[in-house]
DNA sequence: CAAAGGCATAACCGTAGCCTATGCATCCAT
DNA sequence: ATGGATGCATAGGCTACGGTTATGCCTTTG
């Protein structure tokens, strides 16, 4: 289901949410490098495809009406997850004169690391980062062979040589659509009949599907259901969820918005302990120092409000 | 602090999702509406914007690379989020042929009703709805004229020939900059001391303002510090408590993202009960039926989730 | 071996969005 | 009062981006 026209180009939302914080379309305009008219224009587009005045102008500046205020709480969250978007973009591009080298396992990667990087450069606003991606062992592996500076893993195993802190708790959830019969609380599933359904599925050696594998088999169940589908992303996963395709297994930051809109159930496992830590690590001989420091830091620091 | 262009538009992304779930770059170009060769070459473009490659292109298909899973998964909670705007929109937009008429308080119509909307067209996927947004008397008193079907308030009274029942809880938070004295544990303010300290606000007659103002008098203070900056929305007030200009008052909902990434603290306010309870009413003579119903169900499903 | 499915390239075209220049209204200070 | 400053709107002209159709090439499949 691609996202309407109307809403694809964010610009616009932005503009209107500087306008909010400085008081006057020309402000906004030259904090965007834009001019004045062009800004008063978008503005102008804006509120035709809105269909409702967004913007009481006065003589002195202009000031956001209720309807307004909405649609700038609304675009808010996009225009900061778009920051997100950008700023992982921004590590995974960084290649030379790249100050600080990390590497992350998927879902620190994907759910963490990019506001933590925002963070990072409010405080260094030079550093340059780059980032790669992989397994937790290949991640232990970098920061072992010099590649990284500093590394993030999930999972309980650690290669010696290591120094490691926690930065944050993981846990899967499995969650299914509303409609599905474990979504209702009298069919719960236990761990057997989780062993012998077929779920929607990474492919095999995904750190996700691994735990929730490994979860099975610690509870005594070693015969396991082949996956019903298997798909590369997780976005294919969730949307395969929402459509009723079966049950699906999800870090639970990745499904928090479905759950809040009730497009997907969560289904409790009490059976199984689906929870993960999330470390920092790096090498044990040294202390961090620099941006490297300042990282780790930041994520303690965001560790504390959860 | 303007969003980089690169990712201000996000079909580029939205299309690439969809190339993840479909498998083909011309079967995602089909659901986008656009001709192969246009995906084709908005995927490439995308691909030297981030200078990674993000698709592995098979003579049957494409597979997103493991910097392609990377991109997604920050894409995606940026198109969910404009989403949320488009629903949010849609709801300000229509006027005439409504089917579903409702009213809500900021914080609901903010943080609340657009995964609500989505979920209800999923449901009845023609049923158009509009939104009008005013304080919580304002809403019951449309309600209790028959001008909406439904509506959700925040707060305590409710005027008599309502029938109510509870969609969420709110809750206000303090946050001040992660430099600020209040942020460190050994310093937390306690309730004169908050009353006697100038706050970024918003104007007298918001709810956040006036609950806020409540409480404080609901612990005996009754000589409130005039404002530091009385600023005209939500996005100003983040805005200038990131920015250090001094501590804040918000609802939790506003903050989650600054408090994840750590560019807000929340100090905790044990003296002060901060909880408000966010509520659907309608005519207590009639019981709801249509898309009404359906959207009271969503709510309510979506409250056993938090 | 033919056919089909899927991606890339080429050539053409329409329009959306930007800029500069200018006008008009309001507020404020002298 | 009046001139200056501030701020938004309008007009005209230009560029460039993104779309379409037509076509070619490669690989898998029956």
């Amino acid at each position: 289901m691609p996202l309407p026209s109307r809403v694809t180009d964010l610009t616009s939302f932005d503009l209107l949410l500087s306008v909010a914080e400085l008081g006057s379309i020309g402000r906004a305009a030259k904090a965007h490098g834009i001019s004045q008219p062009a800004a008063s224009a978008r503005l102008r587009q804006l509120e035709r495809q809105v269909g409702v005045p967004l913007l009481e102008r006065a003589t002195r500046g202009a000031r956001l009406t209720t309807a307004g205020e909405l649609v700038a709480g609304w675009a808010l969250p996009a225009v900061e997850r778009a920051a997100d978007l950008e700023a992982g973009i921004a590590a995974l591009r960084a290649d030379r004169h790249t100050h600080l080298r990390i590497a992350a396992s998927l879902t620190v990667a994907e759910y963490l690391l990019p506001r933590w990087l925002i963070a990072l450069r409010a405080a260094d606003p030079d550093t340059v980062t780059a980032l790669s991606s992989g397994n937790s062992h290949e991640v232990a592996a970098q920061v072992l062979a010099g590649d990284v500076d500093l590394g993030f893993v999930e999972g309980p195993e650690l290669p010696p040589g290591l120094r490691a802190s926690d930065v944050a708790t993981d846990e899967l959830v499995l969650v299914v659509a509303p409609g599905h019969r474990w979504a209702s609380r009298r069919r719960r599933p236990r761990a057997a009949e989780l062993a012998g359904t077929p779920l929607v599925s990474r492919e095999p050696g995904s750190g996700t599907r691994q735990a929730w594998e490994w979860a099975l088999r610690a509870c005594g169940e070693t015969e396991l259901a082949a996956p019903l589908l298997e798909v590369s992303s997780t976005t294919a996963i969730k949307a395969a969820a929402i459509g009723g395709i079966g049950p699906a297994v999800l870090s639970a930051h990745a499904v928090v918005p479905e759950l809040d809109a009730g497009t997907l159930v969560r289904v409790p496992v009490p059976d199984l302990d689906l929870r993960r830590r999330l470390r920092a690590v790096w090498p044990s001989g040294q202390t961090l120092r620099g941006p490297a420091a300042d990282l780790l830091a930041i994520a303690l620091r965001s560790r504390t409000e959860g």
